[in-house]
DNA sequence: TTCCGGGTAT
DNA sequence: ATACCCGGAA
């Protein structure tokens, strides 16, 4: 059964950036972009990455700062300092070879089973099982699981399945077979049984039931959050603010600000911030923009001002790392998530 | 507009 | 058990 579905990659595996060279530094980057985030998202950023870290010396002697805004709009930013310090560990405890045995990978920062595995039977051709996303709803429907995909219960039984099947010789092959299948056939919605080469052995297709594979647990609602940010601006700069490096959105620039509190409107709620973070009295002008964005376990609704000094004093970083003031037009330069990023843009068109 | 998918670290 | 991001489908 294996078989047909070695066959079928064979014909169907698309043409993807990190399947030309494979050497390992190169499947490493691909596959800690490819943690949470789809294909189509990452080949550009991991062609520009090759262009600006070819090779895992490259990376290690790069600033963290030149990372992030390689990482930019990706997601999950602590992939990108993980992957940052775990190539400095390997100049200096493996001299620059990135190792081939599963536990030394997973030792690695940012590395974990599913991407040691990943590593140890694609780029060196050993015969270890992986399990992401993908596989873990191919082999769901494949062995009918019942038991919650993300139990301990589920995910042992799944790891043993995913061991059980591997072909002696071709894990490599065999696992990125079942993630290409899972990802361009046995897709989570709509999949299509009618071209995929397992569905002659598949129960979950037999009883109807494939769109019910892999059971997994409800989410809780997310909670809202209507926070400011101020675009203070003297002498013609704007001020930004560095995030602490751990955390969210951790050592990326931001325009500083905070959460509202019950009962306290916008214009307090951003003064108030800005004399914890900054140390300074700001004074309130028109509201540059509203920007809705989703994080993994909240939403917010965030209202950016353009601000002023509202004496001579000057800020400090207290509850910042660092602070800088900017160009308009040199904000590109520094990394920022997704919804500081839409507010310089606004501000770099109004000028 | 909401919902969903996707690994690691702690 | 919970923190961590964003894009695309419904």
């Amino acid at each position: 059964m294996m078989d047909a579905l070695l066959t079928w990659y064979d014909q169907h595996s698309r043409d993807l950036p990190w399947r030309r060279n494979p050497d390992p530094y190169r499947v490493w980057v691909s596959e800690i972009m490819l943690q949470q985030t789809r294909v189509e998202i990452v080949s550009p950023y991991y062609q520009r990455w090759l262009e600006l870290f070819p090779d895992l010396p490259t990376l290690a002697r790069a600033s963290l700062e030149e990372v992030l805004k390689a990482w930019e709009g990706l997601g999950y930013y602590s992939r990108a300092r993980n992957l940052h310090r775990a190539a400095q560990v390997v100049m200096d405890r493996y001299d620059g070879e990135l190792p081939s045995d599963p536990r030394a990978l997973q030792r690695l920062p940012g590395i974990g089973r599913y991407t040691a595995g990943a590593i140890a039977s694609i780029a060196y051709g050993l015969d270890v099982p992986t399990l992401d996303g993908n596989i873990r709803r191919v082999l769901a429907r494949l062995f009918n699981v019942v038991e919650p995909v993300r139990s301990s219960q589920g995910e042992r039984l799944l790891w043993e399945l995913a061991a059980s099947i591997l072909p002696a010789g071709q894990a490599g092959a065999h696992n990125q077979a079942l993630m290409e299948l899972g990802a361009t056939v046995c897709t989570a919605r709509n999949p299509g049984c009618g071209r995929c080469p397992l569905a002659a052995a598949c129960p979950a297709r037999l009883l109807g039931v494939q769109e019910q594979r892999p059971v997994s647990q409800a989410r809780r609602a997310l909670p809202h959050y209507t926070v400011t940010a101020a675009v203070i601006h003297r002498d013609g700069l704007v001020m930004i603010t560095q995030r602490p490096v751990e955390g969210l959105l951790g050592g990326l620039w931001e325009f500083p600000g905070g959460k509202q509190r019950p009962g306290e409107d916008l214009v307090d709620c951003l003064k108030r911030e800005i004399y914890e973070e900054l140390g300074v009295d700001i004074q309130v002008q028109d509201v540059l923009g509203v920007y809705r964005h989703a994080y993994t376990h909240f939403r917010v609704t965030l209202h950016a001002f353009h601000c002023t000094l509202a004496n001579g004093d000057s800020p400090r970083a207290i509850q910042v790392n660092d602070l800088k003031w900017v160009e308009a037009d040199e904000l590109g330069n520094f990394p920022m998530g997704k919804i500081d990023r839409q507010i310089a843009k606004t501000l770099q068109d109004s000028i």
